[in-house]
DNA sequence: GGGTAAATGCAAACAACTTGGCATTTCGGG
DNA sequence: CCCGAAATGCCAAGTTGTTTGCATTTACCC
């Protein structure tokens, strides 16, 4: 599975030739998370990098009235934790499992020291925060200029990686609802319009993937 | 004046030693544009980085129709285009001249050599655009979860950077409308509003900051 | 296979924003 | 000083999204 939305997950563990990222890996400590269990929290000063070798993990932001804005869903494969990491700050948004997961912690030290033994590191990890920095630009352009069917469009597009007609994304209305940024009724009468178009087929907890072409389509235009 | 809005514009090259920073301008070439002029478009491969000598920049993207995604207003202090440079793909946003601006223009040979040179360079990098990142996401999270008012204040707070109260921000109603994500109907409202809470005072292409602690409070809540 | 919690479907009242159009005001140049 | 372009003010209709509340369905565990 890749990253389930466009941001704050990063290819760059995976991007990265094979036996570094085996010796990074190597050096972090396994955790296991129960879901909903939470990761890390705004304002909290550890600088650790997290990598998910399983399960899912929410990276969002809880406000007053236990009001949330997703940034992304992450899945296997994907690492975040490096922002606050780079920019020496506190953290800014709140991760929390998404389903039980096991994450791998790399400290700061090993992060560093993987720098400055390898100048390449370094450049594939500008790019891929330029990469991240864009994507973000286009969820904003997205979040301004869409319908709500369209941003649906485009977030299944992305929950479904790369698979093949049929895939299911695995995923609650309101999970979708709080990653597009709308009610959980809104998404459920833009799910109802795209399953009339057929290009999907909404499930219990879960959607299937009827048409990735059309889809891209609607998301597009 | 400093940055005049959150995203894209970063401080990188006002944050460097000044003996660093007077080096790299002085490689750089000095370039004028006309009000409305476009600096950089979607799809440009040129790499070169641009520092504002003076004048403004709006950053953002032109939509089917037309229509205008606003990302950042740039003023003098600030620069751009490090993104599609370090992100090693073409430019995904425009650039245009918010009124007559004078540019200086780095190529990238000199920017490579500067971080060659220097280690600290490039983690100075990392950081603003860790910082870019965060405050891209602050972006998304206000304009999903906050009302008009607010976002106008947010904006005009970030636009009128540290000044003291008293202070004019140059840019119309239509530009704050484009920045904000809403229509100039809406914005307008929103002036008004704040105006009548005694926070801002309009004027014609620009707006006076009362008071910019009340600003921030109503930004916030 | 019944009970239970979670997820989904649905409806009406309400609020916010957009669109299109037009009037008015402001500023700068001839 | 007048004129024209740019900026602002304003209105009404239409669209979209939210909120609140409740009914229904689904999956899972005992």
């Amino acid at each position: 599975m890749t990253a389930l939305a466009p941001m704050a997950g990063t290819g760059f563990v995976m991007a990265l030739p094979e036996t570094v990222r085996g010796d990074l890996l190597g050096r972090g400590q396994a955790r296991s998370f129960a879901k909903g269990q939470i990761i890390q929290q705004r304002g909290d000063t550890a600088k650790e990098f997290w990598y998910v070798e399983s399960g899912s993990v929410q990276i969002g932001r809880y406000g007053v009235g236990g009001r949330l804005t997703l940034f992304a869903l992450l899945g296997a494969g994907d690492a975040f934790g490096e922002l606050a990491f780079m920019g020496e700050f506190p953290r800014t948004v709140d991760a929390i499992a998404g389903s039980d997961s096991v994450l791998i912690r790399i400290g700061e030290r090993e992060l560093w020291s993987l720098m400055d033994s390898d100048a390449a590191v370094t450049r594939l990890l500008l790019k891929t925060m330029a990469l991240t920095v864009q994507e973000s630009f286009d969820l904003i352009e997205s979040s301004r200029n869409l319908s709500v069917p369209q941003k649906l469009a485009q977030a299944l597009l992305q929950l479904s990686g790369n698979q093949e007609d049929g895939t299911q994304v695995m995923a609650t209305q309101q999970d979708l609802a709080d990653l597009v940024g709308v009610s959980r009724v809104s998404l459920g009468k833009a799910m109802t319009r795209l399953q009339g178009a057929g290009v999907i087929e909404p499930g219990y907890g879960f959607v299937t993937i009827r048409d990735r072409a059309a889809l891209r389509d609607m998301g597009g235009g």
